[in-house]
Formats: structure tokens, sequence, C-alpha cells
DNA sequence: TCTCGTATGATTGTATACAATTATACGAGA
DNA sequence: TCTCGTATAATTGTATACAATCATACGAGA
């Protein structure tokens, strides 16, 4: 057993603060402030029908998963995200992507391999359909299973947080263009390399898959909606 | 300008939150605390002479970080690092500082470059006098130098994270055997080919690097004092 | 008109009081 | 003796009150 849990496991969702907590982290990622907005704890206590204390704690926790600044007696802003911490953050991921693919052919269990390969088929399906919704639903899901089957606590810790962070650049990127069929071809590519034990090409596809999905991003030119400023 | 700062430069020292997080830290990461030990919240205040609140917040600061968990309604304790979660740490770091290494070769600065040069410098004289505290400043200092040439935020942060993360660990095992010498001599190598411009060689190094760092803590078995049950 | 200092209000930082939950001790009943 | 339920204590969760800090407005003086 791992002392280190995933953060969303950690943290009460049922609590004051919990809410608080996700239903901020949702609203910063959907868009809802503005980037550089200034978060002022009344109004947000009030908006939620709770006091300061619970919100003040949900800040803390906000601040260091990067998604507002806190500064000392003067207040809490959304950061922003600049086009090259985007890219920064996609080869971050592509590395680690590629790193939890080796694991995952290393540890992956019957069952892990199962709902990956239905996750794929049924992507396919989805893909052939237009159903873009569900193609970003199992898109999401297809990382997580790799996540978890990883067998890495610590890793696995660390690319949810990077999905997490760029979740708002990368919403609208899967519905847009046809990187969605793309995308899914790229898993099913890295789902056999799993499946046969090549490590190093489970590797190698998780790699360009992460890169690829960037390239795509720039190209379509999506990310820049999240860049500009307010 | 990135809106992504490091936590450490966003955290306030001085407001009382900040220094009972910044102590707390540092006292988990020295092993003042057992592993599993429950911090109470009453008496970390009383200790530093501040109220619950401040403890409060300091303590979501600190589960997010990894170093405590958090049950509701219950308590906050002290986590335990496993073998494989250090060893995944510097698997992950592994890459993460080759791909630093590779970015400080394009953008390090004339200043920090005659800043690394000085380090090991200072650091090959250290080790001669048999210096070990210094050396593993030196050692630290090292690594920050070239987070920073990076000119990568999110990487800088990430690796300083993971940094942080296995001090505990990690402190006494520049002090014993020769790790200290042997690991200076690799800064050097990784210095001139960031110097040289080579950016295919300055990550090879880097890598093979962090690689060394843990075989050298398995070697010497320090890492068990960490990871043996309380 | 411009600059600067002061006063006022707004906002964050901290302490404390109270509510809710959990852990523990103890005794009744089988 | 063992089990279970209740009462009590301890601890966390939240709200509120107060202190400290910062932003803004306004007016005096040059």
């Amino acid at each position: 057993m791992s002392g280190y849990d995933v953060k969303q496991e950690v943290t009460d969702k049922y609590s004051l603060r919990g809410r608080v907590f996700h239903k901020l982290r949702e609203d910063i990622l959907n868009g809802k402030y503005e980037e550089h907005e200034e978060l002022k704890e009344v109004a947000i206590g009030e908006e939620m029908g709770v006091s300061r204390t619970p919100v003040r704690e949900a800040f803390r926790q906000l601040e260091l998963e990067g998604l507002i600044q806190i500064i000392p007696n003067k207040g809490a802003y959304v950061t922003g995200i600049t086009e090259k911490d985007v890219k920064d953050i996609y080869m971050i991921r592509s590395l680690l992507e590629g790193l939890c693919a080796r694991w995952a052919t290393e540890h992956i269990t019957k069952e892990q391999m199962e709902e990956m390969e239905e996750n794929v088929y049924l992507a396919k399906f989805h893909a052939q359909k237009g159903h873009l919704e569900q193609l970003a639903e199992l898109d999401n899901r297809f990382h997580d299973i790799m996540y978890e089957a990883c067998d890495s606590k610590m890793l696995e810790h660390q690319l949810k947080d990077f999905h997490q962070y760029v979740l708002r650049v990368r919403k609208r990127t899967l519905s847009s263009a046809n990187r969605g069929p793309k995308s899914n071809e790229e898993h099913e590519q890295i789902m056999e390399a799993i499946k046969s034990g090549n490590a190093d090409l489970a590797e190698q596809l998780a790699n360009r898959h992460m890169i690829n999905a960037y390239e795509n991003m720039v190209k379509s030119g999506l990310h820049e909606i999240y860049t500009k400023k307010g």
C-alpha cells in the first residue's frame, strides 16, 4: 500500500470545504472565471452558502494545484496558462505517458486489459456514428485505465494532475477536426503493444500519441481561446 | 510570464500559516514525526503558539503535497513512502531530469552557466577536503540551477516537488559511501554537455545520473531507514 | 493642476465559540 | 467472561468576531 494517495481519493467530497474545492475547480476548468480574475472569499462563500473558513481552505488547495495564485493580504487570482506552459506540459506528459505505457505492459491485469479492449471497441463504434461527446469520454477513460494499470500511485498521481490541468484546453480539442477517430486508432495500437507485451513499442507509441495530440491542438489553434488576455 | 508559480514562491513564509506549513514540512522531511503518526491540530497549534485556523490551512496544503493524509472527521496522518514509491519517483525523475537537461542546454543563460561551473569547481574542492555537508548543499544547488536554467515553470515545479518529496531518503545518501565525489563527476559531465550545446548527451547523462543515484541508494540500503514500519 | 498624505472602506489573516463526528470507558445483561 | 449499548471525552468541521493589511477617495498644499 502506498501512503501517497491520489488527491481525489483523499479529498472529502461531502464536507463543505470539499464541495467548495471541487466546485471551484470545475468552474475554473470550465472557464466560468476569467484568467487573472480575483476570487473573493465572501463572494464565493455566499454563492455556495458557506462561511469563509471552508472557502479559505479550498483556496489553499487550489493554489497548490496551480489553479489559483494567492498573494498574501491581497487576494486569490485565477492563474493563466501561457502557450508555452501548455506545450511544456504536453512534452512532459509525453514522457510520462510513455513510462506509464511501459509499466502498464508489465503490470496490467486481465480485467484492465478487457476494459481497455472494450474501450477501444466502443470508441470505434461511436467514431463511426459521430458521437463526439461519448468519444471524448472514452478517450479520457482510456488514459485513466492505463494510469491505473501502470500500478504506480506516484505516476498515476502525476498524470492525473496534468490531465486535470490541461483539461480546459483539451476539452474542445477532441470535438474538433477529426482527432477523435485518429486518437482512437492510436489507442488501439498502444493497446495491441501492451497486450503483446512489447513494452518498448508501447512506450514509443504512447509517447508519440501525446505529441500528436499536442500538434493537432496547435494546428486547430483552439488552445488560443484560453491564452488570450481577457 | 507563466501564471503557474512554484509553490515556494507563492507561499507566504511570514504569515502564521506559512510558518506552520514550512515548519511542519521540514519536521516531516527530517523525520521528527513517525510515519503514520497522527498530527493533532491543537497540539501543533500550541507548539507553535498559533490557533487551529492556520494549522488547518497548512494541513490542507501538506495533504496536496503528499506529506500527510487527512481522513475526514478523523485526523491527519504522516504518509509513508514505500520502497516502490521511492523507486518510481527516481524513475520518473530520471526522465524529467533528462528533459530538464535538454531544455537547459537550449535556454541556459551566461550567468547560470557561470554559477554551474563554480558549483562544480567548489564541489570538487569540498570533495577533496571531505566536507560532506557542503557537498550535499552544492549537490542540491546544482540541480536547482538546472531547474531554473531549463526555463520552464511547469517542469521546474514538478522537479522541485519530487526533490522535496524524496529529501527524507536522499538526505543521508550523499553523506554515505563515496557517492558525493562520484555525483559531482557526473555533474561535471552534464555541465560540459550543456556548455557544448549537446542536448542529446546532456539528456542522456542527466538520465543516467538519477539512476546512478538511485542504485547507489539501494546499494547502501539507507532508504530502508524510512520504509520500515514504526 | 498635480502630488502627496490621511482617512475610510474593503479584504484578508487569525482567534475563538459552537456544532458535528468519532473514540473511549464503563457498566448492564447474557 | 464476553458483548453490546450508552455516556463521556476528545477531535475535527464550521461560523463568527476581531485584528491587520491593503486599496481607494478626497482634500490640503505647492
